[in-house]
DNA sequence: GCCTATTGCGTCGTTATGACACAATGCTAC
DNA sequence: GTAGCATTGTGTCATAACGACGCAATAGGC
C-alpha cells in the first residue's frame, strides 16, 4: 500500500489523481458488548462525525478502493464489504459551508477547489470483527471511534442517511444471506449467535426457534467445547462451516421458488 | 423536457454541462408474447448493441438522469425504475477502440476527449408495460428495438455484464416484492401472471400452488370479468389492488423475520 | 449440597408448501 | 346441436416450516 498522504497534499493534489465526480462512503458496523457500533471519524472539515470515505484513483477499480478505504481505517482486509446504494442527489454535496472550517485550521482552499464541486457517492457496508480492528483516523480527521448505533443522531452532510440504508439493507440481506462470520469471533456460543440477530433487526427472537432454524441452515459445526465462565449452564461453542457458508452466501438461504 | 441535442452537440459540449465520470446505463425489461424483452439501441460508436444510457447533467439528480433516459427512450414516465448496482472496474469503459468506428461516420474526436475518459456507470433497470412503448433511438444510435433475453448474446463494452446482473436482482426481488404493475396490461389473466413469473425465472411453476399463492398475497382483484375467445375455458380477469401493491413495494411480501 | 438462571432438547398446533384429483367451461369438429 | 378436448377453478392430502411453550440438565453462587 503506498503511504498515506497529508490532508495537504490530498487538498492539493487531488484533482489529478483521484477520479472526478465520484466518492465512497464507508459504513462499517461491528458488534461488541451486545450492541452494533458503527465506525465513524471526527473530520477537520466538519464539526459533526462522518462516514470514513474516500475517493477513487484514476486507475483503481472502485471496489479496490473501498477495500483500500477499510483498510486504512480499520487495518483489515479481507472482510465482508458490498456496495448497497449510490447517492446522486445533486444537493447532497455541500462543502461550502464547511470551507469556514477548513480557514480555522489554516488551510485555505479557493472557491473553484475539486473538493467543493459535485460528487455522487457509492455506499458500502462491511461487517468486520470488532476485536481485531485497530481504529485509524485518516488524514483530515482527528478521530475515529466506534458509537453505538442508537447513539448516533446527526452525521456530516447526508451521512446519516447513508448509515439509515445501509442499515435497511443489512436488515433485507438477514433475511435470506448468511450474517456472523466477519462480526463474531471464531468460536460462539447460540446465544451470542441470538444477540446478533436480535440486535440487528432490534428485536427479541425465541430462543429454541432461533436455534432450530439456525442448525437447520446447516452452516454451523457445534464444537466439543462450551463456555465455561458464565455464571449458568455452559453453553456449547460453534464455529461456522465455512464451506456451506460460502455456499449459502452464493445460493441464498432457503432459496425461495 | 429540453429538446435533445444532436450527437455532434453534445460530443462538442458535454464536457461542460454533463457530470464527468458518471454514467448511467438502463436495463429495460418488457413483456410480450409470454417472453422477456430487453431494449436495446444500435449506436454509431460500436458494432455491438448496448443498454440504453446517458449522463448526468450537472445540476441533475442521479435518479432523474435515469428517469429522463428512460422517457426519452420508451416515451413512458411514472414507471416501475431502480438503481441495482455500480459499475466500476477501472477497465470498464474502453471507447478508444471505437473512435475508428466514430471516424467512419465523419465524427473526429481527440485523444483526449472527454468521452473516452474512464466512466464509472450506475445500472438501473425499469420494468415497463410492452404495449405502451414508443421505441426512439437517441442521437448517437440509429435503430433501437426489443431483443428477447435468450438471443442476446454480445453486447457492447460491459453491458451484457450489466445485463446479467439486472437479471439477478429481478428474480432475487421477485421472492420478495410483488412485480408485473409496470409489466402487464391493466387487467390480465392467472395464465399470464404465471407466465410472467415462469419467464423470468427460467421454470416451470405448478398451476395450482401458484394461484394459491398469489392470492393469498392478497394484492390482487378479481374482475367479474373472464377472457373470452381464447380456445378452452374463459380465465377470469384480475387487476393489482394498488393499496395493497404499494404497500407490499415497501414492506416485502413475507417480512421475513 | 441446595438454589437459580440459563441452556439443550422436545412437543403441539397452525400455517405454508408441493403433488395431484376432479369438476366446470368455452371453443371446435362433426 | 352435441360430443370431444384443452384449459381453468377449486379442493384434498401429506409433508415441511414455523411460532409458542414445557421440562429436564447443568454450572456457578451461596
Amino acid at each position: 500500500m503506498t503511504p498515506q498522504k497529508t490532508f495537504r497534499e490530498v487538498l492539493a493534489d487531488g484533482e489529478g489523481i483521484f477520479q472526478p465526480s465520484v466518492s465512497l462512503d464507508c459504513v462499517i458496523f461491528g458488534f461488541h458488548e451486545n450492541e452494533l457500533k458503527v465506525l465513524l471519524i471526527k473530520t477537520k472539515a466538519a464539526d459533526h462525525w462522518a462516514l470514513p470515505g474516500g475517493f477513487v484513483f484514476k486507475e483503481e477499480d472502485l471496489d479496490d478502493a473501498a477495500t483500500r478505504v477499510l483498510k486504512e481505517r480499520t487495518g483489515i482486509d479481507d472482510i465482508f464489504l458490498q456496495q448497497f446504494h449510490v447517492f446522486g442527489s445533486a444537493k447532497r454535496s455541500d462543502w461550502n459551508i464547511h470551507r469556514s472550517n477548513f480557514k480555522k485550521d489554516g488551510i485555505e482552499i479557493g472557491p473553484d477547489h475539486w473538493l467543493l464541486k459535485r460528487f455522487i457517492t457509492v455506499g458500502y457496508y462491511a461487517l468486520v470483527e470488532f476485536a481485531h480492528v485497530i481504529t485509524t483516523p485518516d488524514s483530515s480527521s482527528e478521530e475515529c471511534r466506534w458509537w453505538d448505533i442508537n447513539e448516533i443522531e446527526e452525521l456530516f452532510m447526508d451521512h446519516k442517511q447513508i448509515l439509515d440504508k445501509a442499515l435497511d439493507t443489512l436488515r433485507l440481506q438477514l433475511n435470506h444471506l448468511p450474517i456472523g462470520y466477519n462480526l463474531l469471533p471464531q468460536k460462539f456460543t447460540m446465544p451470542e449467535l441470538q444477540k446478533l440477530y436480535e440486535t440487528i433487526l432490534n428485536i427479541t427472537l425465541d430462543r429454541r426457534n432461533f436455534q432450530r432454524r439456525m442448525t437447520g441452515f446447516g452452516i454451523l459445526k457445534r464444537l466439543k467445547e462450551t463456555r465455561k465462565g458464565g455464571a449458568h449452564r455452559a453453553p456449547f461453542l460453534y464455529s461456522f462451516d465455512m464451506r456451506k457458508y460460502r455456499k449459502a452466501l452464493k445460493q441464498g438461504l432457503h432459496g425461495g421458488w
